[in-house]
DNA sequence: ACTATTCCTATCGTTTTACTAGGATTGACA
DNA sequence: TGTCAATCCTAGTAAAACGATAGGAATAGT
């Protein structure tokens, strides 16, 4: 019950797409190298975006990737989602258990859903400034 | 990011045992057809709860478990805690996310912590009953 | 045509999961 | 004190998920 590091590595794209929104398409290789990821790995990870309308793509020269929206319409919801298969719905084979799990599932739903991904990039930008003073 | 089966069996034991709270100690065997589980599998889940304090044991011969609290002084958190690894801490490696993470697992945390078994056998109960009318 | 880029498919080692097997140990009771 | 019903312990195993990696096909701007 913890988070894959493809939701995690999913985030990180985001996140860096999101502080290079309006500034055109971001390569594959642009953003695994700015964020320190396995290009390889972040390019098995995208394609599960392709029919989010999260994302915007142009393949051949000069392509890559950026944002269908912008960093505020985005939540953490909208991207865990894709990622985490049976986070949408929990399943035991018990009516009780069944009915409390449904219960987490929403719970985190509505926080996912509370976070936008300009909240996460400002947190970031933030805790920057934080490591300044360690 | 779902719950293990060793998860949703462990609640279902503690859902028996606290069924049978009062009645002396319940097997394995018992635990395991009352509740249909694989005996065997129930036996490898239950050690983890030796030194959780929630369980009391007897070896031997009429040896047993039974609960060493009223169900209502056991809460799904205390279950859950000790089947999912990972649940006490999320963890990545970029603090934005590690901070959102920490606030997912403190709202988990207390939604378990507040979810008895005496609740969840009343629960347990009524969707019982309620199948009458399917 | 060239070339930078995404897209597609397949593979692979490791870890976790969900179980199963079988024997050793314990301890209440006759 | 012997029996035997119980837990305890260690090991094993098939299947799935995870975390990548590899290499080439398709695409499109120049």
């Amino acid at each position: 019950m913890k988070l894959s590091s493809k939701s995690v590595t999913a985030i990180k794209m985001f996140i860096d797409l999101g502080e290079h929104y309006n500034e055109g398409y971001s390569t594959l290789v642009d953003i695994a190298s700015r964020k320190d990821i396995s290009r390889k790995f972040l390019e098995q990870i995208i394609p599960l975006y392709r029919n989010s309308g999260l994302l915007t793509v142009t393949r051949g020269n000069q392509g890559g990737y950026k944002l269908s929206k912008a960093p505020n319409q985005i939540t953490l919801k909208d991207i865990i989602y894709i990622t985490e298969t049976g986070l949408s719905k929990f399943e035991s084979t018990d009516q009780a258990i069944d009915n409390i799990l449904d219960k987490i599932d929403n719970l985190l739903s509505d926080y996912l859903e509370s976070i936008t991904l300009e909240k996460l990039i400002e947190q970031e930008i933030e805790s920057y400034s934080n490591n300044y003073y360690i």
